[in-house]
DNA sequence: AAAAACAGGTTAAACGTTTAAATAAAAAAC
DNA sequence: GTTTTTTATTTAAACGTTTAACCTGTTTTT
């Protein structure tokens, strides 16, 4: 049987309240007690029942954690590493986190996860992309809700963002630095805000340095930021027959797609274009040249939002809250200065 | 504020004992009366605490879900689906699963899952090969324990596995019933108890058949079953000289890795040389040629160990119980028949 | 020296369930 | 028409915490 409060109070001598207010510090204690209560808690290796607590302070102690299946099954751990930057972050707290998928395609009738319905979080973190009719429902819900990498399209929220403007601008100056104009921008459904910024940043940059925009060098057509989208956006690219250098990719699946559909037209990378991806991803597979990319801190975002959230939840801090997490170009060989 | 029970007590005019029987359908209720208070039930959309519930009946209501790090972050997402599977059979229960890693290297002191040492779990899940330290550690703890993927080389456990001797049978029989003989085996690990498994079903098809067992056909040196030593395991083969028309991988990733290898020394699969796998992962990437392979029903082993544990948790089972979880050929380009 | 303030601790109620035991009403047995 | 049995429901205790309110003894203030 599990050891109670009353077993340590009576090993302490002392009362089960004494016992409590010096395990959360409250008050005055004295420093004798404190120590035989400190010391009957060790010896007992006494866990106060999460389960009582949550009775009379009317919490559960535990945060939702949701995604999209696809967003979890993808087979790079992007989504994975940010859940477990937030199960680590829970272990300097109290909270648990329930993790659980929504269908990517979210239909009226489909239920939501069972400890929304049931009431039995603190608080949700939602995690990328999910159907606008699951925000609705949840916002209609008075839950603290947590956004990561993925801002819903309407109303206020808190969120941890990644910084695509500046990582955008960050991969498109690096590669005019060397001396690159012609520079295209693949990038898959323009509906996602995320893919969207960093068209922004890569417009920025060339703006920044005075190079004329060119939308014959841009292709968002595709509908999902898949490697195999990043193969078609080149052919697409090459049938415009426009002429470009360097290749910005939205993400780094795109632009090892791209990458293949170059090595396949025997185009040389980075002699004949330079290639930059975005996120980072370690792949199984190594890369042949390894991709120049805009790294995001995936354990970061998922640290951070666990932070927001203790925050939230202890109200010491004002609603909607948003947080912009750096990212940081690494540059690998698949980029190079411009031939002459 | 959440509806509690007296609430729904008040509301159909009984008293909150009625409602918790009726709720539990124990003894006999009158049909009036249950009806009554569904029907308060269901207008207020009362959802029982568990906590309070928990408190008073001594459990939990959370099942941890364990597995290392590097598992969790492969990026085929095998373990996930897995981990998956348990998820989704806990909505027909009133589980909530509690997801988390630890370190591949689990040292002494490494501190066990928060909800271990809290004891917040009635039960535990462990998916996937763990340090023994750690079986060590979890089994010393009086908590019920499923092993999904993995059995422990000493002790006596409830189990969820893989059947990985009818999946070498399968394909090697396969193979030989193209007309193959000179069957080679890669694996990695072969102290994992899958691996072994999966050797010998080969050997026993290998005896089935009447074909001479050669250890030179062999090659289970590498210390990981990645895609780098699949590559290297064909490397190997090749160093000793031994002719072989086809390759068991003892999974996917290998087996990628040796489609590779033979694919840079020119070698035709299925042509000159069939390939099998073990796993069925569905990778991002379109292989050349499709593989043959032995399809693992991953959601399956999370769900059938999610039955078990419940099962366990209500005593309507004895211990240790063990599950074995049928596996298909899934016959692709990868093999063909000899050429003679 | 009495009153006030304070330090250190205890008592007891509350949180929302479940369920054994008690009770009340109805039905069956005598 | 009692008594017994059965059925349907309620009462109340218990689960393990937290914390406001209270108490007691000591120190400080007046």
């Amino acid at each position: 049987m599990k050891i109670t409060i009353k077993e340590v109070a009576e090993k302490a001598g002392v009362s089960t309240a004494t016992v409590s207010l010096v395990l959360h510090n409250k008050r005055r204690i004295s420093e004798e007690t404190r120590k035989k209560v400190l010391k009957a808690v060790r010896e007992l290796n006494y866990h106060p029942s999460r389960v009582a607590r949550g009775l009379v302070l009317k919490q559960t102690g535990n945060i939702g954690f949701v995604l999209t299946e696809d967003h979890f099954l993808r087979s790079e751990p992007f989504y994975t590493k940010i859940f477990l930057g937030t199960e680590f972050e829970t272990r300097n707290s109290n909270y648990f986190v329930l993790l659980s998928t929504i269908p990517t395609e979210f239909s009226d009738e489909e239920p939501l996860p069972r400890y929304i319905v049931q009431q039995n979080i603190d608080g949700l973190i939602v995690a990328g992309k999910v159907p606008l009719k699951f925000v609705e429902k949840i916002s209609s819900l008075n839950l603290p809700i947590i956004f990561i990498d993925y801002y819903p399209p309407k109303g206020d929220y808190s969120a941890v963002l990644i910084d695509n403007i500046h990582g955008g601008l960050l991969a498109t100056q690096h590669l005019i630095d060397l001396g690159h104009e012609k520079i295209a921008f693949i990038g898959g459904d323009i509906e996602h805000p995320s893919i969207n910024e960093r068209l922004i940043g890569y417009k920025m940059a060339l703006e920044k340095y005075g190079i004329q925009f060119n939308a014959d060098l841009v292709v968002t057509g595709e509908k999902s930021t898949s490697k195999e989208n990043g193969f078609n956006a080149i052919c697409v690219l090459m049938e415009r027959g426009v002429e470009f250098t360097a290749i910005f990719a939205c993400n780094d699946a795109m632009a090892i797609g791209a990458m293949e559909c170059l090595k396949k037209r025997d185009i040389k990378i980075p002699k004949q274009v330079s290639v930059v991806g975005f996120d980072d991803i370690e792949s199984d597979i190594f890369h042949d040249p390894p991709l120049t990319t805009v790294a995001v801190p995936k354990f970061d975002l998922g640290i951070e939002a666990m932070k927001l959230m203790r925050d939230l939840l202890n109200k010491n801090i004002r609603k909607n809250k948003k947080i912009l997490v750096p990212v940081e170009l690494v540059v690998r060989q698949s980029t190079a200065r411009l031939q002459a």
